[in-house]
RNA sequence: GUGAGUGUGGCCUAGCGGUUAAGGCGCCAGGUUGUGGCCCUGGAGAUCGAGGGUUCAAAUCCCUUCACUCACCCCA
């Protein structure tokens, strides 16, 4: 038997209604803040991916799905959203716009991983960057739309995370004086941070061993250890989310996967939940547009998992509405109606009413128990004897009572 | 990549060495000759994840494998 590849799964209806209604609330706030919808391939030039998330990271190392094409080319099946953003920016040249330009995006997402709760292989995005402009006060509008995109969501009780991780003048400092902390604990790590002082120093600050934690807290805190632009950025950023009343805590453990992120790095998490906290994050990037290969543009964003979402709406107990049931259902009586039927269903729907049908072999019984099933208020029966008279039977489901309408009284009866 | 747990009809579950694998939901049909929700009756549907082994006998024990779940790692 054939199933889903591993970390991949069908989105049925109930799964679809989550979708509908994540993508609403996003589409709906994204245009309150000027984001505009931005689509890209699926899949980039592997380079694209390389050259931002950077190529010691997991991502690069070990999670994405690459290929080489017929021609050769090695592609790579989009690992994140910033990137491909980034690059039309570019490519497109929006620099030539009023700045920032703010876009969105609502996509799939393909990283080779171990599935587990609230991980799969394919995941699906809903991301925006705003690129072009380096005042604080983009930094707390893009922190506000997460915040409030979750307020509409009806998802409580999260926490917002902050720190600062400086810029490429004073990080290479601060992960000096990291290192250095860290090596003279070498001996009492345990073995992932070991790696980690090697590969990925910021990395040290997020091991989650209780043996790790005490080294953790005598760590320099990148926030303590920034440049005087990069000090002033983060003090104005904290004044402004206070004004906004967003309750944000500074965390200097707080670090990204991800190499492009500069100064604010935020992540938003719900009190509870598995190992995956973390719904959704993002940050600045403003060396990044550089590094593809455009003018020096600074640049922030943020990304939240759809499925993350979801998993909390249903910890929380928050409804999402169905899809709307038909409004009429048809029922054919009789071996000959189905032509009758199926000419009115078509006037129907042209008149923008939705029909479902049965199967034409079922008997009426079995499909009045559709009918009522499916949830349609309205049914309309179909049989010889209406026919030949150029009536139907309209039947209310509501409140169980029937008449005999003329097909011209029809549309005006199913109004209301 | 590492570790642990789990795999029984479409879904949920019982059975945990011994005759035709049980129940609930759902599905189909009947209980009105053209009519739903409740109720009743009947039916279809499972080589018990797959492969191998132990045994007179295996869904039940063992091994392998695959998948799922959870955790590590990493991240959304």
């Amino acid at each position: 038997m054939y199933q889903a590849p591993r970390g991949t799964t069908d989105i049925l209806s109930e799964g679809q209604a989550y979708y509908r209604y994540i993508e609403q609330k996003a589409a709906e706030t994204c245009r309150l803040y000027g984001y505009e919808r931005i689509d890209t391939p699926v899949f980039e030039n592997t380079e694209l991916f390389c050259r931002s998330i950077g190529e010691k990271t997991d991502i690069v190392e070990k999670e994405m799905y690459t290929f080489e094409d017929k021609g050769g080319n090695s592609i790579t099946l989009r690992p994140e959203g910033t990137a491909p953003v980034c690059r039309a920016y570019i490519e497109h040249g929006m620099g030539n716009q009023p700045q920032p330009v703010k876009l969105y995006y609502l996509t799939s997402i393909f990283r080779y991983e171990r599935p587990q709760a609230g991980r799969l292989r394919q995941h699906h995005q809903f991301g925006y960057e705003a690129i072009g402009e380096k005042d604080a006060s983009l930094d707390a509008e893009v922190i506000e739309l997460a915040w409030r995109f979750y307020e509409k969501l009806g998802l409580k009780e999260l926490k917002l995370l902050l720190n600062s991780i400086g810029c490429k003048k004073c990080r290479p400092g601060y992960l000096e004086s990291l290192r250095r902390y860290y090596q003279q604990h070498q001996q009492q790590l345990c073995n992932d941070c070991k790696n980690r002082l090697e590969k990925n120093v910021l990395r040290l600050l997020d091991c989650k061993k209780p043996a790790c934690q005490t080294f953790i807290d005598g760590a320099p805190g990148s926030a303590d250890n920034l440049c005087p632009e990069c000090e002033e950025h983060f003090g104005l950023l904290k004044k402004y989310l206070e004004q906004l009343k967003l309750p944000f805590t500074v965390d200097h453990r707080l670090v990204r996967g991800l190499d492009y992120y500069t100064r604010t790095v935020f992540e938003i998490q719900p009190q509870t939940g598995g190992a995956q906290s973390t719904i959704g994050g993002g940050g600045r990037y403003d060396d990044l547009i550089a590094e593809l290969g455009g003018k020096d543009t600074p640049a922030i964003g943020f990304a939240t998992g759809i499925e993350r979402i979801i998993l909390n709406l249903k910890n929380q107990g928050v409804a999402v509405p169905a899809a709307p049931a038909p409004q009429v259902f048809i029922a054919r009586a009789g071996d000959d109606a189905s032509q009758a039927a199926l000419k009115l269903a078509s006037e129907l729907r042209q008149a923008g009413i939705s029909i479902l049908q049965a199967a034409a072999s079922k008997s009426l019984k079995a499909q009045m128990k559709q009918a009522d099933k499916c949830g349609a208020r309205y049914v309309i029966i179909v049989g010889r004897e209406e026919t030949a008279a150029g009536c139907v039977t309209l039947r209310d489901m509501t409140t169980a009572s029937q008449e005999t309408v003329t097909l011209a009284e029809l549309a005006g009866r199913l109004q209301d």
